[in-house]
DNA sequence: TTGTAAGCGTTATCAA
DNA sequence: TTGATAACGCTTACAA
């Protein structure tokens, strides 16, 4: 067994004061005089005092603990998000329980328990595997991000605004046609505003242009293969033509990109691509690719922001009633590199 | 407020059980009949019963935590071993408190305080800020990753070998001379076996090698500009040579090539190029690229064995004595891809 | 400004 | 097999 803590009752004993009195010195250390915060400070070091939150936990049931669902940690976007969303904590002070998802609903339902029997105050979900319905029916604050978030609230890119940018950045680039790559999403996901703002922009200025939604898989070796039959799509349906390709991601952008290179030695100049992210890989590739950045830094913040206002909502004796939930948009930039004009 | 909870002594008061058979119920319920297990089991669904494990904490003293400390999420060697550390969670069953570090030592110590006021039961820490004889003073389980560990368990790749590795796959690549590149480190490094096994196998083969020990720098563009000048300094002194360069990354390596493709139009037949880690990077590239691979899920469940034997051992009613640190060793995969023989 | 006493929701220890 | 009772370490009325 660990060596016996000290607790209130020990710095009680030994300073002659109760335990209600340590209390106060740690949440309301004014309400005592100079020369007694001074004893029990003193007595502190003398005992070597080690916080235990447990114990305040339980009986104040505040326990600045957030959870955290994230699809995986593979991906840039999330790793990054993540990172964010730790930093955090030295503004809000709040700690994080972190699960990564397993894209199945009934592990995913554990996690959500597990946090849940752990009193924690809020949480932020990235994982789309859970309808916001249900994670609004736990009867805690959530935030989603970049996922379904009808009856939760939410933070999210522009993404309808970066379809706008790549559009309008490959129409720049005099392109005979423009083409955006997407997964064939259901339109209640915020990533299908990205669709819908490159067909709006395209139709705007009568640009020629083409959607293709499909699935490009889950893995590299997937990723590869199916990008190289897009590039043989492509060239037989376009050929010599100057093609501008907005990808759905850098990751994306990168393999087209070096596919192309590997088949031709060099980028042809009958193509324009545009990715989206702005993750490294973007600046890393061996042409510097343009891409739609997303504002991680920015999207955790908010996350944060409207988090911890809907807990302190909840601290309060009269809770407001449950509002509606909030959806908070954050502008893209776009970020001009090698691969477009 | 949230809605009042129900808690044992609603249910005791329910099913007529004392608090103390609830209890059971879900600790040992063996010990209860099979008919009183099933009254307790549709009275906690009656009930809506969500199970509170501060309650638990306080009363038990095992919280099932673990803080983990990681020196930041930006490199995917970070990120992808947090993600298999939380991957852990279906078999060990203990939660991550998670911080992403920064490299100063007192908000890191501030991190660990906050974690053991929550009664973690272990700690992992990649982030090497903190000297290991400090972090073993704190009298909890801790196993280092990647980092000095004097004082503390740890699980490491075995980077002699992987030193040994890299030099014997760029000596069978009729090189003129091996280079390895990487920063001046403190030999108390794990990393540091990296330099020796590439030096001794060198040695021990008469291969004609040089060490070239310097800061690469912290940002992508500090990390080209580096390059540029190591590149320029490799073709003054060995113009014409065949060179097999050891890089200490595989983003390292990754710029190294994409520089060379840049200047010469496609990768020179006088460069062979290995990188390190088995990143995605290397996989991506626009010629993939040679590495040691560290087998990250090896590492973290190896972290997580280490550490939950030690926090068993805590748990007995007569732990054995503080045993000295463990230090395990997990060897490095070659991986032989486009920019080696 | 300080203290008393009653919790918070479990588990542990005895006893029956 | 079950129960009574006392912890666990802190906060929070209410009193002084």
């Amino acid at each position: 067994m660990r060596t016996k803590k000290v607790t209130f009752a020990d710095i009680a004993a030994y300073t002659g004061f109760s335990k209600t009195t340590i209390s106060r010195y740690f949440n309301d250390p004014d309400s005592l005089t100079l020369e007694n915060q001074e004893k029990i400070s003193n007595a502190l070091v003398e005992l070597d005092y080690q916080e235990n939150k447990v114990g305040r936990i339980l009986a104040s049931g505040k326990t600045e603990f957030i959870g955290v669902i994230i699809p995986n940690l593979y991906m840039h976007y999330y790793s990054e998000m993540l990172n964010q969303i730790l930093a955090t904590y030295e503004t809000y002070g709040y700690k994080f329980l972190v699960f990564a998802g397993s894209s199945k609903a009934d592990v995913e339902r554990k996690y959500i328990k597990e946090l849940l029997a752990y009193n924690i105050e809020g949480m932020i979900i990235l994982s789309g595997t859970i309808p916001s319905e249900e994670l609004a029916s736990y009867n805690v604050p959530v935030v989603g991000i970049e996922r379904e978030d009808q009856h939760i609230s939410s933070v999210n890119t522009d993404n309808y605004m970066g379809g706008v940018q790549a559009a309008g950045l490959l129409s720049k680039s005099n392109c005979d046609i423009l083409i955006h790559v997407n997964a064939d999403l259901p339109d209640t996901l915020p990533t299908y505003g990205r669709i819908r703002g490159f067909v709006d922009t395209c139709e705007e200025f009568h640009f020629p242009y083409e959607l293709i939604l499909t699935d490009l898989g889950n893995t590299f070796e997937e990723n590869r293969e199916k990008i190289l039959e897009l590039i043989n799509l492509l060239e037989q349906k376009y050929p010599g033509k100057r093609k501008g390709i907005f990808m759905p991601n850098d990751t994306h952008a990168n393999v087209f990109l070096n596919l192309l290179i590997q088949k031709y030695g060099s980028l042809p100049d009958t193509y324009q691509i545009i990715g989206f992210d702005n993750s490294p890989i973007s600046k890393e590739a061996v042409i510097p690719i343009s891409t739609v950045g997303q504002q991680i830094s920015v999207i955790a913040d908010e996350a944060m922001k409207v988090l911890s206002e809907q807990m302190n909502e909840r601290k309060k004796r009269r809770p407001a009633p449950l509002r509606e939930p909030v959806h908070k948009i954050i502008p893209p930039i776009l970020i001009r590199r090698k691969t477009t004009i």
